[in-house]
DNA sequence: GATGAATGAGTTTTCATTCAT
DNA sequence: TATGAATGAAAACTCATTCAT
């Protein structure tokens, strides 16, 4: 049925490498030529594709949190009681960060260095608007300490970014039971 | 009294302009000739200081972290009591992180890219050692949750990173009143 | 009929720019950008076809090597008498070094100089094994000195070199008949 | 009674360095500063006895040339016959780059690579003088082939630096017997 | 005379990007 | 669409030489 394009296999293969390469060194430590490599394209290929390097990680970075972000909330219905849509969402993220390692690593190395747009950044952020509403409600409710969404995500989503590098790192597993006990950490932060 | 020599006038603007420039850029980003060039300093004149580029970054990643560790203690004591030490602590890395944006950045983007030697970042880690073993008093005294030092790190001090990227990024202002709010939120997070 | 493709002739101007540069000015006191520059070529060209300039100075040792062997063993066959043998050998390499002066000058720097890696060097050697051979045989014979190789080359092919770099230097002319007269003093030197 | 004053041990050692240096690693890639730092002086001091890094070469070429034409005629006597005086050179000669390795090696480089001026280099070979004025009258009383100095010298004196060099290699040992041997091959090439 | 610090000019090498095919 | 070859511009790093002390 869905006849996937060549040109489109070629792409995949594009970001996939751009992914993985970042990771491994960083973005500016990562030269087209090897991105080109891993993919089994020509250098001269990747500019049919994407403008120019800040072009092809600003795409890969959209796409990447697009797809971070329709994790996130799977399952995920607004009617929700307010505990329950944050345990989901929590819980969808931090699925998320250590199971598709990859994507995570990724979007923390664009998160924590200058190497995406100042624009695409901004674009990434909206993704999060769901969660944010539902905070919004919580402190509406009474639930949740009347604090400011930044102060909400870093006590409670950051977090999972930090055990997702430490895993990564092998320092430690975190495991369902860790999971779990992690929740309550974060939600105790929060919660009135 | 003190004479500071002229070398270490030198160095000491070679320092803070890498810290500069590499929050700013990123470290690969960032061309030992512009380094040079915001020191007042010709490029040779970084290789009689610093073997290489990465010895520049690892030297500066030690010396501000030592900075960073120093602060975080600054008037703690072992003899407090759990909570008070943590409290202690936490303020003083927040207050660090909050007003010396510059070292703080440099540390964040040390720890959250692979720009600096595993070994050098050992050496970092090693820092923290109070902290880890007032918590561990605190769980032996049934205050804090069994959680890892690792969660624990998590969700109270790897925060206040967030907080100051989002300041820095000039979205919100971290006021006294909010620091006051982030905090109980953090010990929230840990307290049984 | 024999197409030679663009590359070839990109490599072989790179070569020979190689052996004339650093027949005039010595391997380290010649640039990559000059060996570009004569060879029409952008600097960054020479790395398509040579992993470094150690591996350029390598390579083409090598092949200059090589065609020196095989022209120093033209017309002969190990069925020769020793003399005769000899005597073909002994005029195949003084025609060389006499007639191919820019090649015979690039191997006598790389001989005398530590700009060859020792593993090319040790492969460069094996080429005048059937000399070496021809040589054994006329100790056997009776006919020559009962000398080690190194010895016999000392006096007969090693000479060589000399008169091609005094006649480089334009302090004299090596003619047909001077070279009938060395080629017996060389080989009164080795002869019983 | 000799004094030696504080400024030639200065200078004795940089020339010794030098000569060190050079013989390992080649003229250019030999830095001042090595230099200096073998010699335990400041590379500013260089400058106070030489006038740059040619001129240093230059003088260490002539010095050490020098001491090898002094060594070479030790002994000797123009009232000598032709061949007890060409034996009593050449075994100067030969015992001098058997034995003086160091500052043999450091003329082959001289005289192998374009690192000594031109006008230095003819100076050296002035040193020889009495060798061709030995052979001339060799030739008068037809004791020696009717071959001009150069090719005299390229099959007796030149010879032997090849041996020097192999024996440096560690490839063979060069012992008086062997030496005896050698000095026949060099006299039966040129004797009538 | 002696030096440590400093540097401008130059070295090797890399890499994002283009272009003829 | 796809590419291999090519390169200009810039990177990290070196070094002969100078100069204030």
């Amino acid at each position: 049925m869905k006849a996937i394009s060549k040109s489109q296999i070629k792409r995949d293969a594009l970001v996939k490498a751009t992914i993985c390469l970042v990771n491994n060194n960083g973005f500016h430590a990562t030269p087209m030529s090897k991105i080109a490599k891993m993919a089994n394209v020509s250098p001269a290929t990747i500019y049919l594709y994407f403008k120019n390097k800040q072009d092809l990680a600003n795409q890969v970075y959209m796409e990447v949190k697009a797809e971070f972000s329709s994790f996130a909330f799977k399952d995920y219905d607004p009617g929700m009681s307010v505990e329950e849509g944050f345990q989901k969402i929590w819980m969808n993220i931090a699925t998320f960060k250590l199971r598709e390692v990859d994507h995570a690593l990724f979007l923390s190395q664009c998160d924590n260095t200058p190497m995406i747009d100042e624009e695409s950044r901004q674009q990434g952020l909206k993704h999060l608007e769901p969660l944010v509403e539902l905070w919004e409600r919580g402190k509406k409710e009474g639930i949740l300490k009347p604090l400011s969404p930044f102060v909400l995500y870093a006590f409670t989503i950051y977090p999972i970014t930090f055990l997702m590098n430490i895993e990564n790192g092998g320092l430690c597993k975190v495991d369902e039971q860790a999971l779990e006990k992690a929740y309550v950490a974060a939600w105790d932060s929060i919660k009135l």
